[in-house]
DNA sequence: AGTGTTGTTGTAAAAACTTGCAATAAGGAA
DNA sequence: TTCCTTATTGCAAGTTTTTACAACAACACT
């Protein structure tokens, strides 16, 4: 059986439906071990499930990253990605070239727990995305 | 004049070329007061220029945040809103209604200088957007 | 197992966004 | 002012993402 399996009950518990297609989804982050477009999901769950569809996939992706399950970032263009949500960490992208760090979770935690008693929200913990300027392009700036 | 040709300098002294199309969406941003989505700037500058395409307009958001002059953030869906650079706030957006709240800029700042510090990272000041469950929802969630 | 309810999906079409390339015009030099 | 260079734009077509709604199927209940 596929990983995705192993969400079904947390799905079920909060009400939700297990469907073949979320499942497949979940399959698909899972075994990405990285950032995935709407795009790549698509083509690579439509393997295992050939009637899936484009809508069903940006509003899937978008229902488990509402609920915790899958976590968005903005890639270059602003464009978004996803990934599986055991991944706790963030990244910092370089306005001039796009290039990627991360960055572990723990250094932000402090911050979360500040504006969720600032603002009166409560499970403040999305994954963000820093832009900057990276060191190779600070040099190519001062060339 | 509009209030666009304050940025004029800006791009020249950058090197880059200052055109009718630049400062219509600079003064769209400028009077918006707000955020406004690649759509809003289209619609409003096209009134001032008649013959502005999208793809300009998409291409010179893109370009006025890559050099400081706009900010973006993440509205409701993932999709993409620019406001003029001077505001120097973020958002935290409830995942489940989409209501905003605004939080003042300095207490990132620190977080800035300490990812600046670990990543090698220069000028990270990106527009954030965090995601959380607001008050509202908390007590729906519980009803 | 059979049935009902309603959360999810597929379909079809529209809207939003991107890309490549030829035409244009901004700014520097003569 | 005129010419030259090349950054920037418009055009046209493609790709991605969203929407509305009817059809479907997961789950609860009998």
């Amino acid at each position: 059986m596929s990983c995705g399996s192993e969400y079904a009950p947390q799905l079920r518990s909060r009400g939700y439906r297990v469907t073949p297609q979320r499942m497949a989804i979940l399959h698909v982050l899972c075994h990405a071990g990285g950032h995935l477009s709407p795009g790549d999901v698509y083509r690579k769950a439509k393997k295992e499930l050939p009637n899936l569809t484009e809508p069903t996939v940006y509003r899937t992706l978008e229902f488990l990253a509402k609920n915790g399950l899958a976590r968005l970032s903005q890639a270059g263009r602003g464009h978004l990605t996803y990934e599986i949500a055991s991944n706790e960490h963030h990244h910092v992208v370089c306005r001039i070239c796009g290039n990627e760090v991360e960055v572990k979770h723990a250094p932000l935690e402090i911050l979360y727990r500040k504006l969720e008693s600032t603002t009166g929200f409560l499970h403040i913990d999305s994954h963000l995305t820093f832009m900057g300027v990276c060191p190779d392009c600070q040099k190519t700036l001062k060339g």
